[in-house]
DNA sequence: TAGCCTTTGAAGAAC
DNA sequence: GTTCTTCAAAGGCTA
């Protein structure tokens, strides 16, 4: 198991639609590995007022997703106790010296002087480096199950299933990447449930380089031509209804957009800290300022934009 | 036990 | 043609 793992440290509780997850498979395709052998901060950044570093003790093959891999974020702002405190020692020293144990018996006030120190004494990717050619991406082999009613199916899936032949639609390229990822990701940020997860995961494939994505979109694209296959004439108006429920009632209220803005958004739980983080959280508060009378659905739309899948040259 | 939450993408419905 | 809705996965949580 390879001893590496990162850590992402954020000063501030918001932080800019992410450059860093590219930045990490920069990491990942050995770029920096000069640094990482002679640091123990691998890479850092600022922008605006949020400082991030990427930590990495370890002079393995990096591949954050590889078992062994750990992420952590320790989020700062109004209500995070000041680094180097008694708090926010405990608060970082935790999960960091159980991920890098040795790391902080050596440096113990570590993070709290990342913070403290210039920025400019910290390596980053010289404009002259000359990196290494590329560790060629490894064959995609996902390991899940399309229509194996045996392993983690959904709960409404599997409830319809036993009621009636159902047919589920086929993974988009965001799903398989999910599905891929989660137990990953869902081990390492240590949060309960998989709104959060998804959430995480939502901002990472959207730092994805579309090489990056493309292995998923292909698969995508596998599986919907196998789907038909095996199902000709299914149509995903088939599935439509049958998983009617609350949900639909609420979109169709939201859909009523008379008093969408006080009250269904007042009813809103608070979001969590992590939420706070997220870039789609940040766009979606950017977008609220300014919003006056477009409806809920609109709002939607706006932040989901579309765009072309990107398996046609695959094929 | 059903539904919510939360994400993106694809497809169909509605306009 | 554009906009909107639904459903794919996951699993802890809530009613």
């Amino acid at each position: 198991m390879n001893e590496l793992g990162l850590i992402r440290v954020f000063a501030n509780s918001s932080r800019p639609a992410s450059p860093s997850f590219t930045d990490l498979l920069s990491v990942q395709s050995g770029e920096f590995d000069n640094f990482l052998h002679q640091e123990a901060v691998s890479y850092m950044t600022e922008y605006n007022t949020q400082r991030e570093i990427v930590f990495y003790p370890g002079d393995n093959q990096l591949d954050p997703w590889n078992e062994g891999e750990y992420l952590y974020q320790l989020v700062g702002g109004d209500s995070a106790p000041p680094f180097g405190s008694t708090a926010a020692s405990h608060a970082y020293n935790d999960p960091t010296a159980m991920m890098f144990p040795g790391v902080l018996e050596q440096k113990p006030n570590f993070l709290a002087d990342l913070f403290e120190a210039d920025l400019s004494t910290f390596p980053t990717l010289p404009s002259t480096f000359s990196a290494p050619p590329p560790v060629p991406p490894a064959p995609y082999t996902p390991h899940y199950h399309q229509q194996d009613s045996s392993s983690g199916e959904s709960k409404r899936t599997n409830r319809l299933q036993k009621k009636e032949i159902y047919i589920k639609k086929p993974l988009n390229a965001f799903m398989l990447f999910m599905k891929d990822k989660r137990s990953t990701v869902r081990s390492s940020i240590r949060v309960q449930g998989s709104g959060a997860v998804n959430a995480f995961l939502g901002s990472v494939w959207k730092s994805l380089s579309r090489e990056e994505q493309q292995k998923y979109f292909e698969e995508a694209e596998k599986q919907r031509i196998l789907h038909q296959q095996q199902y000709p004439g299914w149509s995903t108006r088939d599935n439509y209804g049958k998983m009617r429920g609350k949900t639909h009632k609420k979109k169709l209220e939201v859909g009523d957009d008379t008093d969408e803005s006080s009250e269904s958004e007042a009813e809103e739980s608070p979001p969590s800290k992590w939420m706070m983080m997220t870039p789609k959280y940040m766009e979606k508060l950017k977008a609220s300022k300014s919003r006056t009378l477009r409806t809920k659905s609109h709002f939607q739309m706006n932040l989901r934009s579309r765009q072309p899948p990107n398996y046609q040259n695959s094929t």
